[in-house]
DNA sequence: CCAATAAGTAACATCACGCAACTAATGTCA
DNA sequence: TGACATTAGTTGCGTGATGTTACTTATTGG
């Protein structure tokens, strides 16, 4: 009921890296029953991989993923299932999904012990993300549906790997017209109320900018 | 010698987009023995996919890929070996490669007859391309070792479907310290004569730029 | 010699960004 | 109750990047 489905080798394995940020670091959905694991389950003729992966979210989560990517495909090295192939796909959801019986969130910093494949591919799982999220709402994805705007700053900073100036931040997400006010604020304990933001993009007068060489170095 | 290498029903494929600009457009490498299809081959268990697609590359147009990055997976529709999953892997050689023989280039936007699956493969090449530009030197490797300023921004304007300011490009391109002018100039008819120019990046001091939200649009 | 063509540059206005300082609203503690 | 800490949110300014226009330079072809 977690892991593996179907073990019958020779044939692809799709594998599932379901991400989730909880305390300001990005976890990975593990299963805990017998070896550790991530979710995933063999592929056959018939089934179309993302329909797969995105069953096995379902199922080890509990909920549809909230957003999902394709990752690398891996042969080396070995695999729980002993698949020679495996598609591993990267999902995301809220942060107040609960892991079910037989499931844990565990840091990708500080993973568990794991089938050496299935660890690249946890540890990939980021470098996914940040090839998307220029291009896919994917921090939107990774935040409940309201949130507020430090808690979306917090989630950029976790995925660029790196810290970002407030006002900055506000300046560029304003004029992107992502975002909408909701009428609610939150007291989170001390410290003036945040107000609350609903992911809420409007049509834009394309945004036509310049190339993107700063980040080509080799 | 040219498309299939081994059609043994129950393995995942390799299949490879070759791409090169010719004439101002992409072109993808495809075979023209009997039908006509993309390269691929059958991944073995013991075989690494990047490493058999690297093959694939050199067996086909003659030369290794000047840069590859793996596409997104497909199970869906025919394919020419009858794979149950393919792995595309895209491919980038610069303009002067010459089709071999029982090879020939075609415009991405005017096809021959593919396998379905394959068809598809060549026609998501292009967003493979976009997705890795920023991160990765692509236009560059779609580029003979020296080139006109002008011919780089044909390529980036291919890559990005849409036309870009002249004095924008350079001064963006000169701030990323990407290119060194070379002694020679190329007179290509009439005009004035351009300098040519070689990818050669040199470290740069941290380009921490902001967040890109400008892409997201739903 | 002049028009056409393409490469390359300069000047200027505007916009985006980094930075710092500020205000606002809440809890804590003496 | 009043000072302080803490977090949210805003404003202003200097600097640098970008868009736009116009200009200069070098070559081919009448």
């Amino acid at each position: 009921m977690s892991a593996a489905k179907s073990r019958r080798s020779g044939a692809a394995s799709i594998d599932l890296v379901l991400c989730a940020v909880r305390g300001g670091r990005l976890h990975v959905l593990v299963t805990t029953t017998s070896a550790q694991a991530l979710p995933f389950a063999r592929c056959g003729a018939e089934d179309d991989p993302e329909a797969v992966a995105r069953e096995l979210a379902r199922h080890a989560s509990g909920q549809p993923a909230a957003w999902m990517a394709q990752g690398t495909v891996m042969a080396a090295k070995r695999h729980p299932g002993d698949a020679p192939l495996s598609v591993p796909f990267v999902g995301v959801v809220g942060p107040a999904v609960e892991a079910p019986r037989g499931m844990a969130w565990h840091p990708v910093q500080a993973l568990p012990s794991l089938a050496p494949r299935q660890k690249a591919m946890a540890e990939s799982a980021l470098t996914t993300l940040r090839l998307h999220m220029d291009a896919a709402p994917v921090a939107f994805r990774l935040l409940p549906s309201v949130f507020t705007l430090s808690e979306l700053q917090q989630v950029y900073e976790l995925l660029l790997g790196r810290r970002l100036h407030k006002a900055s931040f506000r300046r560029a997400l304003q004029a992107a017209y992502l975002v909408a006010p909701t009428d609610d604020w939150r007291s989170e304990g001390r410290g003036r109320p945040a107000q609350l933001f609903r992911y809420a993009p409007r049509r834009r007068h394309a945004g036509h900018r310049s190339v993107r060489f700063d980040l080509l170095g080799r």
